[in-house]
DNA sequence: GAGCACTGC
């Protein structure tokens, strides 16, 4: 075990010493030889003080972990306190009892103990502080980077001309970049040139980049920055940020905090010539073209000063002071730089969306701030709920910016509606035939729903007698092809309306300009977790007041608007819940515990969660862990963890791919994963042709091969085919999905080699790339039962196989499941046929061979005779 | 013989 720990280390310092060898490499190609000498200098010298910093973080950690646990409780004896005053001066002058005096006098000697113990441990404390003298002392310089800015100066800054140089495209590559971003979804926070983008986006962006040369589109840049609401508040903004370490930022959308605060804080020098000013996003697209709105304002090139990372792309260099990102991208950051000493200033924005990563990083952010007193956080939400932030933030004050919206009448139902579907067609007919001009967007829940609505309103207008005028209905929801999904932003002709059938994805993710009226049933399909079972369901709920309120601002963006709830007005305050359940409530942890404890944090069950998961969530994610090997009985990280913790997969499938190394199968095993993990969207099945799309699939499964190699199949044709797009068309494969997935796999490629797994292929050893999944997976193993249901093993409950399945009507006697959904029924998704001794040779701490004893001396006797006897237990 | 909201690394 020892052992292991100390192999684990070593890994870790290999790792530090690949990422530093990269950077050296990087300089090294375009820098000067007396450049290369300052840089192996400064290498030399950092990788001394990095790994002393690692060492050390862990320990600030449970430091800075108990400094908080103490102000707690000091808290709690104030009030204690407080209390036994009161009661003091309520007992004066009054006939006390002697229970009463007893009481009081208990409640004193508690207050006294618990004062000596505070304070013993203060004392404690004050002694290990003085531990990080570089962050405390204010005669040394402040972090790595400082200590290195001298060593950094004399190493020249690469030629922006210069061939060599990656940047050089950059023109080329924006461009594109832009008009993916503008073609599909709106920038948040963007102005009204966006219109203008929907219908020229090539000349347009033209058009703005010479009006950047010619001066005047300086002037006209510096005049929009300047009317934006934020703009007043600009030097008292920067003077609270000066001021205190955590602010609250609370701007309604269109007040440009997005866009402006990072570009006020960069002006402001926050972060000097060395450390960067961060700013989070929930997502790629929202990183990606603020910052090239961004880098636009500030006339530089996107990439240089002003950049973005995002999984797949990294648009900084060395210059970047102003780095825009998504939240997971920084929590991948933290694994290399556990303090984030690279920044001066985060910006975790749209913190009131709360999702996963964003509430993972408050904890770990708010941990770094207590031991980084000169790191800036800012954090920006949209709601009414900052109280709560401020106060998770050891009271930051809150600052707040009026927004820029139109206004929107809100109208509710008199009666409750039964069927919202039925009343949803209704409202839109009735809008259509009564309100001025104007599109609708209607909030769905779902594939099914939109298609219905589409149906029903098709059928009323046909059945109308006058005819109404034109009605375009569009359908957008994420799974829906790309070119279909267009059909959203393409101008409504005059005369007509366009009606958007959209789900969830309408919230948040894409904005469509021209809506006036939005129809919200109130209902929505939301994520639930059950950590007992382990089973995922998506349910339909009400939706909370938030994002009531966000859909209804969905109808004031470019103009006065109404909204229309399907539900009363009573029910919106008495029955929908003020806010939504935040997504780590309701979720499966593996991934989020084990970043966790690759970061040192080794007491998940106090880690300063602002909203803390169930602990049989946690505890979950921990057993399950445990089981694949990624912690050992202590609960300490072990290398398999650590190695595990750097690909951005599942636990479960992070484990599949490093048991790949032993069955010489990692090329066919990371070609399984990288399909897994990109969601299920890989078959395309169309209503009017679903014969046809059927019958194409099913020729991956030939064979009965199992549906993690049908997936490889599908993988592997597709690249026989060159990545063809016809193929994909002809064989009803998502398009779309194959890309994300070959992009998984380029990644996987690079991360296999960091972590020490030797790339290895053999397409034939199906056995062997079974034997990897089941290492994955023994967790999910299921048994067939007499009746032709399935038993999964431990946690014993019935499930079936997804009739989506290749397996659904073979019923191998022994699976193993990718995961378990209920939606009419408890289901097994993506199944491969396993043996049950497989069970025993890979995971023998997990199960005894007693366990599957019946199946295996049966098998075993009938092994002697036929296979197919196996009598079932 | 069923049907999957949305992100993200």
């Amino acid at each position: 075990m020892e052992e292991d720990l100390r192999e684990r280390d070593e890994f870790e310092q290999r790792l530090r010493a690949k990422d530093e060898a990269k950077t050296k490499k990087l300089s090294g190609d375009r820098g000067p030889t007396e450049a290369e000498r300052a840089e192996a200098e400064r290498r030399g010298a950092h990788l001394e003080t990095d790994e002393q910093r690692t060492d050390l973080v862990p320990e600030l950690r449970k430091v800075s972990r108990q400094e908080y646990l103490k102000k707690r409780e000091l808290q709690k004896l104030e009030e204690l306190k407080e209390s036994i005053k009161e009661t003091e001066y309520f007992y004066e002058g009054q006939d006390v009892t002697e229970e009463q005096r007893k009481d009081l006098e208990k409640r004193k000697k508690v207050y006294e103990l618990a004062m000596e113990q505070i304070n013993s441990i203060n004392d404690a404390l004050e002694e290990r502080y003085s531990i990080p003298t570089a962050y405390d002392d204010p005669n040394k310089p402040k972090s790595t980077n400082e200590r290195f800015a001298v060593a950094r100066q004399r190493y020249k800054e690469p030629d922006p001309e210069d061939d060599a140089n990656p940047f050089k495209d950059q023109d080329q590559w924006e461009a594109h970049q832009v008009k993916q971003a503008q073609a599909q979804f709106g920038a948040k926070n963007k102005k009204s040139e966006v219109k203008e983008y929907d219908l020229v986006y090539d000349d347009q962006i033209k058009f703005i980049k010479d009006e950047i040369m010619a001066g005047d589109g300086v002037a006209k840049i510096e005049a929009d920055r300047k009317s934006l609401p934020i703009f007043p508040y600009r030097e008292s903004l920067i003077k609270a940020v000066e001021d205190h370490q955590v602010v609250v930022i609370v701007g309604e959308t269109g007040s440009g905090k997005t866009t402006q605060i990072p570009q006020y804080m960069w002006e402001a020098g926050f972060g000097g010539k060395t450390q960067k000013i961060g700013c989070t996003q929930p997502r790629r697209v929202a990183a990606m073209s603020v910052a090239s709105r961004v880098a636009e304002e500030a006339g530089v090139k996107l990439g240089h000063e002003v950049g973005y990372t995002i999984r797949f792309e990294d648009c900084t260099n060395d210059k970047t002071r102003v780095k825009y990102m998504t939240d997971g991208m920084l929590l991948r950051e933290f694994l290399g730089e556990p303090d984030l000493s690279s920044y001066a200033v985060m910006m975790v924005d749209e913190a009131h969306e709360r999702t996963l990563h964003t509430d993972v990083l408050f904890g770990l952010v708010k941990d770094i701030a207590r031991f980084r007193p000169e790191i800036k956080l800012l954090i920006s939400s949209a709601t009414l709920d900052a109280e709560k932030f401020s106060e998770y933030f050891d009271f930051a004050p809150i600052f707040r910016i009026p927004g820029r919206r139109f206004p929107v009448d809100i109208l509710y139902t008199q009666q409750p509606e039964a069927d919202y579907v039925d009343a949803t067609v209704v409202t839109v007919l009735q809008i259509h035939l009564t309100q001025p001009e104007g599109d609708i967007l209607v909030f769905c829940t779902g594939q099914e729903e939109i298609e219905s609505c589409e149906e029903l309103l098709k059928t009323r207008i046909h059945e109308m007698e006058k005819k109404p005028p034109e009605l375009i209905i569009a359908p957008i929801y994420a799974s829906l092809p790309s070119d279909m999904q267009a059909k959203i932003f393409e101008d409504t002709p005059k005369g007509s309306r366009k009606v958007v059938l959209a789900t969830n994805i309408a919230e948040t993710s894409l904005t469509i300009d021209g809506i006036k009226y939005v129809i919200d049933p109130g209902f929505c399909k939301q994520k639930s977790y059950n950590p007992r079972t382990g089973m995922e369901s998506l349910v339909v709920t009400p939706t909370s007041q938030a994002s009531a309120l966000q859909r209804a601002g969905r109808a004031g963006r470019t103009s006065a608007g109404k909204c229309f709830r399907l539900y009363t007005a009573w029910s919106f305050q008495n029955e929908l819940d003020p806010n939504t359940v935040p997504e780590i409530q309701r979720t499966n942890l593996g991934n989020v515990v084990l970043m966790l404890k690759s970061l040192g944090i080794n007491d998940l069950m106090h880690f300063d969660f602002m909203d803390p998961p169930p602990a049989e969530t946690l505890l979950r994610a921990l057993e399950q862990l445990y089981a694949l090997g990624a912690l050992n009985d202590r609960g300490e990280l072990t290398k398999l963890g650590r190695k595990m913790a750097e690909f951005p997969l599942d636990p479960m499938l992070s484990k599949t791919l490093c048991a790949s190394d032993k069955y010489k199968v990692s090329d066919e095993v990371m070609t399984i994963c990288c399909m897994l993990s990109c969601g299920n969207t890989v078959f395309y099945r169309p209503k009017d042709k679903l014969q046809l799309a059927d019958h194409a699939h099913k020729s991956f499964h030939i064979g009965n091969v199992g549906d993690h190699i049908a997936l490889l199949n599908v993988y592997n044709s597709w690249r026989d085919a060159d990545f063809s797009v016809t193929w994909c068309y002809e064989n009803f494969v998502q398009q779309r999905t194959m890309k994300t997935a070959r992009d998984i796999r380029e990644q996987l490629e690079k991360l296999l080699e960091r972590v020490e797994i030797e790339p290895s292929s053999n397409t034939n050893d199906l056995d062997g790339i079974k034997k990897c999944i089941t290492s994955g997976f023994f967790y999910h193993t299921a048994k067939l039962q007499k009746n032709g249901s399935y038993r999964t093993v431990k946690n014993p409950q019935t499930v079936a196989i997804h009739p989506s399945s290749g397996l659904a009507k073979e019923l191998p006697r022994w699976v193993v499941y990718f995961e378990l959904v209920y939606t009419s029924k408890e289901y097994m998704r993506q199944v491969i046929e396993i043996k049950p001794e497989w069970l025993v040779e890979i995971a023998p701490h997990y199960y005894k061979r007693k366990e599957i004893e019946g199946e295996t001396i049966k098998t075993g006797k009938a092994a002697a005779g036929k296979k197919s006897d196996v009598v079932l237990a």
